[in-house]
Parts: structure tokens; C-alpha cells; sequence
DNA sequence: TCTTACATGTGTCTTTTACATGTAGGAGAG
DNA sequence: CTCTCCTACATGTAAAAGACACATGTAAGA
């Protein structure tokens, strides 16, 4: 395993986000439970959900026509709106029990998260 | 995208574990600060704080060299106790500080998915 | 002797994330 | 009208992280 220079701060201190993985997809799948709404809108508000790390415009796409494959999104083209054609994308009832499994995840995971802390904390 | 077949579970369920990505690291860091020991002994110990989701061996092993390299743990041969020869590894204060920056992290993501979670409950 | 537990590792594939780039419609500035 | 910017969707590919399979050796006990 060689060091990886990302994993350095600019100023020799640790850059570590503790991000959950591939938490871009219950984010989506939550913007899209709210409404129905396309790519490009989902881009601009996922940060409300993951805070500073924003997804890849080119990783999004792909995770919504792969979540589109598995049968928890739909999509159709909307050119109705002025501006380039947009595809519509609204959570399907698989993706809805999909993302409540997710929150079921996420509440697992922040119980395991407290332990971790109250355990660092113990002899600091 | 292919869809994964990870993904599935089953019985038609979905399997989402909802992990904080590279959390054996700090999980390593918080053993050894509370005593040093050997890899066996920590891939033993570590389901206390990353629950079900073991890590595996060999990237356990791969991950506590890549600490050492790095300077966050150090290491030597022990063979003191009956046995195969053990490598005890113990936290440096490279590694000590590295633990306090993702024990902040960690509250910043417990911070995160509370908010999620929050959200997910508003319009259930 | 054979199996099991302890202990440390390598090799390699898949999945996930990061970074770079391409195409195109329309709006407003000059 | 042309230049730039913003919107919108997309592909290609590299790097990082994780999963899976296997190799090596010590020692205890059936």
C-alpha cells in the first residue's frame, strides 16, 4: 500500500471525511421522495444532504440511470420547460422501500458511530 | 453501470449496510491507543466497534503495514509467548492525533445523517 | 497423523469514487 | 452576430477501497 498523497491535508495534517459509502444514492432517493425533479436539480441540492462533499456531476448521472435499471427511479424526457431537455426522474415504490431500508442502515450506523465516540472518549 | 449483484439480498431484499468508508482505520487506531497488540488479536476485537461487517484479514494486514509506513503505528516481532511469532503494533502520536481528527469527523457525519435521518421522517 | 486454532501474509478481481472531457440549447453582453 | 456563461446530460478512464481466494508456518489436541 503506497501513501497516498490525497489522503494529506495541505498543511500536514489528515484530511478524513468519515463519509458513509455510496450515501449518494439514499440521499437521491430522498430529494426524489419529496419531488420528482431531474439530474441537474438533484446535483445542486444533494449538498443540503451531504454537506461539503459534493457528488460528481458524472458519477450522479450514471448512479440514477443505474438506479433507473434496477427498477427504483423512473425517467422521461421533459422538454415541456424552456432550456435544454431534461429527464424527470421520480422514486418508484421499490426505491421508497429501498430507502427505508436505508434509514434503517443509517440509524444502525449511528448507533455503532456513538459507541465508537463514547469508547474514544472513555480514556482521552 | 451494471447493476451489482451484491446489492441483492437473498430473498429479494436489499442488503445496505450504510458503513463509513475506511472506518477500520480509526477502529485500529482506538485499539491500539487503549493497548498495543498484534493483527490477530485486533481483527478479533475489531467486530466490538464495527459490529457485524469484519474486516478482512488481509487487508487488515495490508492496512496495518500501510499505518506503519505512514508513520501512525509502529511495530516489531514478538516472540516472546508461545506460538507463532506475533508483529505488536502500537499507536505513534502521529497515529493518537490522526484518531482525534476522525473522532471530529465522525461527529461531523453523526451530525450529517442525524439530519438525514430527520428529513426522512418529516414526510414518511 | 490429522485437524483445528493461531498468526502473517500475497495475488487479484470487483466496486466505488475521482478526475477529465465532450455535446448541446438558450440567455445576455458587447 | 459572436462570445461567454449557465443549464443539462453524458462518456472515458484512473485511482482508491473493498472482497475473495489462497499460501505459509507454529503448535496444541484428538
Amino acid at each position: 500500500m503506497r501513501a497516498p498523497r490525497s489522503r494529506r491535508h495541505h498543511h500536514g495534517r489528515w484530511r478524513v471525511l468519515a463519509r458513509v459509502e455510496r450515501f449518494a444514492e439514499p440521499a437521491l432517493l430522498l430529494l426524489l421522495r419529496e419531488r420528482p425533479s431531474h439530474g441537474y436539480d438533484l446535483l445542486e441540492r444533494l449538498p443540503e444532504l451531504t454537506g461539503e462533499a459534493r457528488v460528481e456531476m458524472g458519477n450522479l448521472y450514471r448512479l440514477l440511470r443505474g438506479l433507473e435499471e434496477e427498477g427504483l427511479v423512473s425517467s422521461e424526457w421533459d422538454d415541456s420547460s424552456p432550456g435544454p431537455a431534461k429527464r424527470r426522474y421520480a422514486i418508484t415504490p421499490d426505491g421508497e422501500r429501498l430507502l427505508d431500508h436505508w434509514a434503517e442502515a443509517l440509524r444502525r450506523a449511528q448507533q455503532r458511530t456513538a459507541r465508537f465516540l463514547t469508547r474514544y472518549e472513555e480514556r482521552r
